[in-house]
DNA sequence: TCGTTTTTTGCAACCGGTTGCGGCTCAAAT
DNA sequence: ATTTGAGCCGCAACCGGTTGCAAAAAACGA
């Protein structure tokens, strides 16, 4: 239990009769040492079995390798495979993540926010909670010229960096795909509306009925607080009992989506036949239920990477030309059996 | 973007006219303050808007408040609640909480240690890599006093700290269920055997086999790479291509219980009449495949949660009473209907 | 009142890199 | 021979807390 004596620069620079700061400038190639001290002194750093002490750069330079990420909740599918992302590019840059979780509560965002900015983290990847209007808690990092992306779930404010789907094309195209499908009384299952992607998606949905000549039906359109599958079930007894009962759901998101379908057929109603459904995400649960859900792909990983990328690219700029950049990714359409009416 | 001037000790010093070792003391509570003068401190500290620079005190600590966990994937049901588990008990103590992915790769893994290592975390938490077979990324830690502690998939060694689940005793059970429902020619797909869980499980179906006085079959006993979907699918068709096909199975995981119950419905065998199934994890799959698939229920939070208070414990202790602790937490047997045969 | 104990506080070194600025060396230019 | 300058490298301060040891202050006892 002995606490083996690290190597330091120290070390190295007594062995090799070389000043400290020669032994770090060389370990970090800087362009005033030559090319043969800097061979040596790695090649002696590497032999001493000499690892930086990354705390010690942190503390001088005020900032950690670090990114911080901001999410409702980790076991989630489209949020693990988003930080699955996002970590996998940042250690390939040398970058450590750490995570923080705000159970989608205003409050923990704001703690996580203090937390995170104590640490020194050299950037902050956020998908917002769904309860969060203000962005008070991040006016520090903007303030200290930390960069911050916003991901999945972003604000509305135009200059800052976001990465996101188009959720009024995805919205829009789901809608249009059952409306092609036959169907005309399509309702929708909606999520919270201060939230860009819910609202979006939902704006996707009017237009496509309006741009088809179909009425908007207020009873069809189903306000969700949190897409869980109890409410879906719910949702879908009480549409399912209206006069006239939709011929198909456009659902926000996959879990209400499955759970509409199993409490569907529990009723006895054909899918699709009788009842076209249509989810968004694709989840795994998404190819079990049957018929399988149709739904929309959203590319979680490489959002992650993106987001990640412009957190090290940002890092890597000394001057701060800070132009906020908004990618916005393409999503498909995955057409499965719960919205096939036509072979 | 001028970066703010940021508070330190010092300031609040200069301010107070008491020495900076006195501020630092008094924020942390040292005992040889006085009262007063640490209320005082602390409300002129809140007052100035002083944080703490974490970064400086890990430095002089050589070790930061931050828990390191290395998982195989992050996108997987089990390993996110696992660190959702994780991430919120040490939040709440104050730690952060680094990730790093394997992707079941023993050299990833190696490479993972040594970032972690060099980030002076104070605790590692490992869930090892498919491949692992090794410890020697992870002697280093040992040898510094850096509590590990394993979760799940651990290694066989005896005196080292293990967070698991009783997997042979729900192997066991899972098996009895299966053979109390009727059936005698119960496959099992088997993970692979150098991982502690996969191989515990197989001998808990093999003891009940024994038990229950039903022979055992070789070539009911698929060994799986990785329990996915397609692997199931294929080892399923291969069963049901047995001149003596089995009347059940033991999935060694969801994924490839729920592709064997797709798969044979497919083939027009009843489930569970013909084909009982049971699964383990409980992933959110197991509930929306038709039938219902049973399963074992593993308390993936809670197996994060424990995890973590065994670090942030061994960090309380300034001495090292390091008696390696075992802790075994209870499975469940969840019975849905892919394997209720009886009323 | 004065020495002794106990409490409270300060000094200064330390953790391990990083970096502005200045110095030294040696070769090319004048 | 002297000047100039490029190439290399070292000095020393710095980042912001932490802590052993000693000193100062307060409390106590005789």
């Amino acid at each position: 239990m002995k606490a083996k004596k690290e190597i330091t620069i120290y070390d190295i620079a007594k062995k090799l009769k070389y000043s400290p700061s020669t032994i770090s400038r060389a370990l970090n190639d800087h362009e005033s040492i030559s090319k043969n001290t800097t061979l040596l002194i790695k090649k002696v750093a590497k032999e001493m079995g000499y690892r930086p002490n990354s705390l010690a750069a942190s503390l001088r330079n005020n900032k950690s390798k670090t990114i911080g990420i901001m999410i409702s909740r980790i076991n989630r599918p489209f949020v693990s495979s988003l930080i699955s992302g996002i970590e996998e590019t940042a250690r390939k840059a040398g970058y450590n993540v750490i995570i923080s979780q705000s159970n989608d509560k205003y409050e923990n965002e704001v703690i996580n926010a203090e937390t995170l900015y104590n640490s020194r983290i050299s950037g902050l990847i956020v998908s917002l909670s769904m309860e969060t209007r203000k962005l008070e808690h991040l006016r520090r990092f903007m303030d200290q010229g930390i960069p911050i992306v916003f991901v999945d779930r972003v604000p509305d404010e135009l200059d800052i960096h976001k990465v996101i789907i188009d959720n009024y094309t995805a919205g829009y195209k789901a809608t249009q795909h059952l409306i092609e499908q036959g169907c005309s009384r399509i309702a929708h299952f909606a999520g919270a509306q201060h939230r860009n992607v819910y609202r979006e998606r939902k704006k996707g949905y009017l237009d496509a009925l309006k741009d088809h000549h179909l009425p908007v039906d207020n009873d069809l359109i189903v306000s969700f607080k949190s897409l869980s599958f109890g409410e879906g079930e719910k949702a879908t007894r009480n549409l399912l009992d209206l006069p006239q009962p939709p011929d198909a759901i456009f659902s926000a998101n996959d879990t209400a989506a499955v759970s509409a379908i199993m409490y569907a057929k529990k009723r006895g109603i054909k899918i699709p036949e009788e009842l076209a459904v249509i989810g968004f995400n694709d989840d795994p649960i998404a190819s079990i239920v049957e018929p399988a859900l149709s739904t929309v792909i959203h590319p979680a990983i490489k959002m992650g990477q993106i987001s990640a990328q412009r957190i090290l690219q940002h890092a890597a700029e000394e001057d701060e030309n800070n132009s906020p950049e908004v990618t916005v990714l393409p999503t498909e359409l995955l057409i499965r059996d719960s919205s096939k009416k036509k072979a």
